[in-house]
RNA sequence: CGCGGGAUGGAGCAGCUCGGUAGCUCGUCGGGCUCAUAACCCGAAGGUCGUCAGUUCAAAUCUGGCUCCCGCAACCA
């Protein structure tokens, strides 16, 4: 490692093991390592981390549902992962699992530092809480004020809890978001302005007695860390920030690059810098957020059967063509959709016709007008300079798109020199050129020209897809000190009697719809076994009540008479209802499944004597009667139409 | 009246800061070429730039109203 360099620190988020990963993991940490693999192709000292966070009461009821020990579930999932990135060919060079010791014992030392400096306090998390279940409850997961899993009576209670006062740092948290460009892009900083800091930055709960899963508080063994400090803290603990696992936290801290996804950049944009500023330290110097990959314009879901196991696709092919397609259909900050046609067009078009082909070509006209090797003599013409220029300014233009984590821009740029080469073989039309004994050496010219713009394209496409690129450099006859980052910059740089030699084809063009057919295939195979594991888990009976508690809830038919969405709510439908006693208004959460002309004119069960409550701000007096369906939906429960409005159900 | 982003040829996007021939990729159609992975190159068709009004000699671009989408927050009673 050299030591003058400029160091380069850049972080994934560590992912949660509660499942296997997918195609969304993989496109932070293929971006990630994209630009960890550029740097260090620029000579910058690089330190490149990603790993696991392995508590939390999720992971401990998983494992207890396989009756395995949190810490063997996670063992588990965390091999998957691990083979996953050597598959994809990931050069971390470092991985954090939040349960390594010294992980542990760095969490444990700031949690202690932020209560010495009164940043963190002893208070109380109110809420509802249920005895028997030892479970504290919000307002909102009651179900009719009962305990959502035992259904009897809460009592309002305290929990005793660690705070974290974030309040002190608001001013500077709002600066560091609206006048720096920590927050890439800075598009989101307004909303998270205004929803979090303007109102006012609350208090952060980051301890829990609930479950144990978890690091211990060191002065008070009943707590343990809740998730943000002990997540958060892992981008300094893997560098030996208060523990000796390693010392290379001066060297690296600050981070040049968190990247995240959008769903997490709050906890990277407010917490985060919120602890290092109570811990008095610097801040890191971009976070990089990008958007969702979608698929088919839907979000990824496991229930949706549509989430793309990233091997199966590398299988078919390659790590390379799924990296690329992943980093060049990606804008920062913006979802992008995923979706077999739309990928395997573009490996088609970009991988297969354009760069690999123009490789194919070249080394082919090289290997029948040459046998192969070049003779030495140039001679320069028309197009020339064109393709020179463009090949030349390639590598400061790509430098520039890094810099911003720009990542599908830069392959953008790159390929645009492939399509000028590919024009350049028309130009300059090779195969008449051959025809003329006279034309050797001009021949000759056009195909160094060739193979040479080649050299600086796959020198600079190596960080992005590192498997591939040594096969062209193969094909080409770019020595290894050829192909170094400091002469991407640079023209002539291959020997003048460079040697071919004819290989495989890199990307072999796919069949989409033969190929597009046999996916899914593999979907529909996935999709049933699935759905049968996935019969909804049948929720304990509650316990037995008397008749009297029954004839508590009054039950009634009711035609749904006029509906319409909730403005500003993406959840709740109101409903005018014909209950044969003047009418009522409901407000429902089934938005999602029902649209309003699906519902009007439907007769359906409602809960008549509920207390009145107002959703979003409108009052609703009741509810609709509804059940879980397997797929996460909710179905409305619809009774016999022939019923009279207002009629009891007993 | 919670906050923010968006609506551009069939699809996906750029252009809007600093008004003045509407650009790119894919797809479609026509042509060229034959070195190459039926790939490559050239050309064409296709857009009243969401809607209504205003400012202006001139609006995709500036101003205001409206409709619809998408995030965040809240909300499945």
């Amino acid at each position: 490692m050299c030591k003058n360099c400029k160091k380069y620190y850049i972080t994934t988020p560590i992912y949660y093991p509660s499942g296997n990963p997918h195609i969304g993991h993989c496109y932070t940490t293929v971006a990630c390592d994209s630009i960890a693999r550029y740097r260090r192709m620029q000579g910058y000292d690089v330190m490149f981390l990603t790993g696991t966070d392995e508590h939390g009461l999720k992971i401990e009821q998983k494992a207890a549902e396989k009756g395995i020990t949190p810490k063997e579930y996670v063992d588990e999932i965390v091999a998957v992962f691990k083979n996953l990135w050597q598959y994809m060919n990931i050069s971390y060079d470092r991985y954090i699992r939040t349960t390594d010791d010294y992980h542990i014992e760095t969490v444990q030392k700031i949690f202690k530092e932020l209560y010495d400096k009164g940043y963190i306090y002893k208070g109380e998390y109110k809420g509802r809480y249920c005895t028997p279940c030892e479970s504290f409850w919000t307002d909102s997961q009651l179900v009719d004020g009962k305990c959502p899993e035992c259904g009897r009576d809460v009592v309002e209670a305290k929990e005793e809890a660690y705070f974290f006062k974030m309040s002190p740092f608001a001013e500077r948290i709002e600066k560091l978001l609206t006048e720096t460009d920590y927050l890439q892009p800075k598009t989101r900083a307004t909303e998270l302005v205004n929803n979090f800091i303007k109102p006012g930055l609350e208090d952060l709960c980051v301890s829990r007695t609930s479950f144990k899963w978890g690091i211990p508080v060191t002065f008070d063994e009943k707590h343990v860390v809740y998730v943000w400090i002990d997540a958060l803290s892992n981008y300094i603990s893997a560098l030996g920030f208060y523990n000796d696992a390693y010392n290379d936290y001066d060297h690296y801290w600050p981070a040049d690059v968190h990247m995240v996804a959008k769903d997490i950049m709050r906890f990277h944009a407010i917490i985060w810098p919120a602890m290092l500023m109570a811990l008095d330290l610097p801040l890191p110097k971009h976070l990089a957020v990008h958007g969702w990959i979608t698929f088919n314009g839907q979000k990824m879901s496991k229930s949706l059967g549509n989430v793309v196991d990233p091997l199966v696709l590398g299988e078919r092919y390659g790590a390379d063509a799924i990296r690329y397609h992943i980093l060049r259909e990606m804008a920062l900050g913006a979802d992008s959709s995923f979706s077999n046609e739309i990928m395997i067009n573009r490996i088609n078009s970009d991988l297969a016709n354009g760069l690999g082909n123009l490789v194919s070509r070249t080394v082919a006209m090289v290997d029948k007008y040459f046998g192969g090797k070049l003779p030495t003599e140039r001679q320069a013409g028309e197009f020339d300079d064109e393709l020179i220029a463009a090949a030349t300014s390639l590598c400061g233009a790509v430098d520039g798109f890094i810099d911003q984590t720009q990542l599908n821009l830069a392959l953008s740029e790159i390929f645009k020199v492939v399509s000028r080469a590919n024009k350049y073989i028309d130009e300059t039309a090779p195969w008449v050129l051959a025809k003329d004994e006279s034309n050797k050496i001009r021949l000759a010219t056009v195909l160094y020209n060739l193979l040479d713009t080649i050299r600086i394209i796959s020198t600079l496409l190596s960080a992005f897809m590192p498997t591939t690129m040594p096969v062209i450099w193969e094909q080409i006859g770019a020595l290894e000190n050829e192909r170094t980052y400091e002469n991407a910059g640079k023209f002539g740089v291959l020997s003048a009697d460079v040697e071919v030699k004819k290989g495989s084809i890199i990307f072999p063009r796919i069949d989409v719809e033969k190929e597009i057919e046999e996916l899914n295939t593999i979907i529909s195979q996935n999709l049933p076994k699935e759905e049968k594991e996935e019969k909804i888990e049948v929720q304990p009976v509650l316990p037995e009540i008397e008749f009297d508690d029954f004839a508590k809830v009054d039950l009634r038919v009711a035609k749904v008479t006029d509906c319409e969405k909730v403005k500003k709510s993406k959840k709740l439908l109101c409903l005018q209802l014909d209950d044969g006693m003047g009418g009522r208004q409901v407000v429902s959460g089934i938005s999602q499944w029902y649209k309003p002309d699906d519902l009007i004119g439907k007769k359906v069960m409602i809960v008549a004597n509920l207390k009145p409550v107002k959703l979003c701000g409108v009052e609703s007096n009741g509810m609709i009667c509804a059940a879980d369906a397997a797929d996460g939906s909710a179905k409305v429960v619809f009774p016999d139409q022939s019923l009279p409005c207002g009629a009891k159900v007993r």
